[in-house]
DNA sequence: TTTAATTCCGACCGGTCGTGCTAATCTCTC
DNA sequence: GAGAGATTAGCACGACCGGTCGGAATTAAA
């Protein structure tokens, strides 16, 4: 049970770093398995099909974003502080978590786009989950009066989800020194937003 | 020279499409040549490479783009009202545009991340022309004072990027209905915000 | 210690990829 | 209508893809 889970866990933890850096669809059986010194069939008695481990990989990615990302924020103040910090980890957790490349999840957004299966229902799924952990996040911040009662938590939520991809594309893609500054800036003027217009 | 040219255009309009449904990376040669009832050293006596047919794709979408998405606005008032008209036209352009599938721009940010070469160099300079263009479009609308004097074009433009990239995430990859009205209500909001602050 | 299961290798399958080459066909010009 | 050049077919190449299979090595259970 031991040795099998390890190298298990090495082939989970290659998956994510190629994903970050190739994206999950660039994510080929023979030069991961060559990365853990393992073959192709090594890797199918672990999983039984290439669908099954970008499936565990996912995962995998899922629970280090949740350990870089959500996970600090119990130890924050509850309402804006707490939300602002998870976003600002949210820009920066592949390199806090110790991963080469961009967020893994970008590049999975398009890649299983049209792609029916197993994984799109999975990334679904995921990207539910997070959606609802933001929407939780700012109907908090409305109680503790961070931010306006007219605020809707969902609208907050779909804005943030703008400000971090607009903020992948500009530093990521574009590498617009900027970046930081765009999203930081528009940040401010979301959270201060309604609190303008109610007060 | 009639008949070749010709051959090419329909090349590049099954390129498109094609790549509006798989992706630019998605586009491979055997199933191009077999759409268009050639074979694929067809398409390379017409294109050196697949890099020169996927640049030459590139253009071309950024032609229909244009078309679609920018070049309507001349009729429109100017200031907010074009801005607006580009930015409703921006969401919808694949569609408008006889389309299949969504904008291949999305995938190709993430296909071309990490790819250094010719594809990604002519991606970058068709997003800062685009750019350029946004800025441009929100500066005139600070101009006709449909917009405050203290709003920075270039801070507007990185928003609205922000705006259309979390519609397509929502809209196409999450199906969210709400979608649409997420994104006209953070529109309005952004077109509104400063107008309430400097007024 | 024997037995059974887990873990992994090596060879291999059918397919597809992008890319060259040559030869035939078509189109236009003179 | 004949010749020149553009256009396309046909074919083959080396490489890589995901996946399968039998068996050997290792490990855990009895």
């Amino acid at each position: 049970m031991s040795k099998g889970s390890h190298t298990r866990e090495r082939i989970l933890a290659a998956a994510v770093e190629t994903a970050c850096q190739e994206g999950f669809a660039g994510l080929k059986l023979q030069p991961l398995a060559d990365g853990v010194g393992l073959t192709k069939s090594g890797l199918y008695a672990h999983f039984g099909s290439r669908e099954a481990l970008l499936v565990a990989a996912l995962d995998r990615a899922a629970a280090l974003f949740q350990a870089a990302v959500v996970a600090p924020a119990k130890t924050e103040l509850a309402g804006l502080p707490r939300l602002e910090g998870v976003f600002r980890r949210w820009l920066e957790w592949p390199a806090n978590a110790r991963l080469p490349g961009h967020c893994p999840f970008f590049a999975a957004v398009v890649e299983f786009d049209h792609a029916e299966g197993p994984v799109r229902e999975r990334l679904l799924r995921l990207f539910r989950d997070f959606r609802e952990v933001i929407e939780q996040l700012a109907a908090s911040a409305v109680r503790h009066g961070h931010l306006p009662a007219g605020a809707a938590p969902a609208q907050l939520a779909h804005e943030l989800v703008a400000l971090r991809y607009a903020h992948h594309w500009a530093r990521d893609f574009m590498r617009d020194p900027a970046a930081d500054v765009r999203t930081r800036t528009a940040f401010a003027a979301l959270a201060g937003r309604g609190r303008v217009a109610a007060s």
